[in-house]
DNA sequence: TAAAAATACTCCATAGGTATTTTAT
DNA sequence: ATAAAATACCTATGGAGTATTTTTA
């Protein structure tokens, strides 16, 4: 089980549809479905009905309860952790050539940095 | 984030060692210490040290109870769905041919199935 | 020098995407 | 007829493994 299908599921219990879930979260469609899908799989139980509407079953509703603590948990370690304390806030960054700043942004920052 | 990286990162914690985590969760060092890293990068802080036998850093002691947390909430969810309601509890599976049998058993069972 | 962890690399599963088909209003 | 979900298919990322190198008691 992923955090990141319980993520998608809620999106889904959240605005209704697998389309709008998909949008929330930046993504498509059929991934969203392929992540639920995969939940269903490893539950063994279907947890959205999809006629008329998306609603949930009662073990979806019951995963819910799970689901939301669990992306609660995630949340709070997230921001607890970000913005610690040796980790640099601000991120200068620069550049003699127009060229290479555009390299620069291509690089994918994860860790805040700090150019001087 | 994933709870896979955080059950290895328990192990680690649980077991003092990542060659004795990798055993207890029958995979191999590099993959405990890939995991590891990954949450380390993910959280921009180190969690472990690693001289002089493992030890935790402050926030890996911080993580620590954010992981427990999680996944007792997965192990609860699942415990809680297995077993459930619609879900056949018996599997028995008959073949006439030992090569039947043996590509019988080559298939991966998810869910539980009764073949009468 | 004998362990444990890091690193380099290979391979394969699968997540994420596009395009299409099916289903239901 | 149209909007949403399922399905088929493709590609690329990254997880899991082997082998090796570094590290440190």
């Amino acid at each position: 089980m992923q955090l990141k299908s319980l993520q998608l599921f809620m999106d889904v219990v959240d605005t209704g549809s697998f389309v709008a879930a998909a949008e929330r979260r930046h993504t498509v469609q059929s991934n969203v479905t392929a992540h639920v899908k995969k939940l269903e799989d490893e539950l063994c139980t279907q947890l959205i009905h999809r006629k008329g509407g998306t609603r949930l079953t009662t073990a979806g509703n019951t995963l819910v309860d799970y689901a939301r603590r669990m992306l609660r948990e995630h949340d709070d370690v997230l921001r607890l952790f970000q913005g610690n304390g040796n980790a640099p806030s601000l991120l200068r960054i620069g550049a003699m050539e127009t060229t290479t700043a555009v390299r620069l942004i291509r690089r994918q920052l994860t860790c805040p940095v700090s150019v001087n």
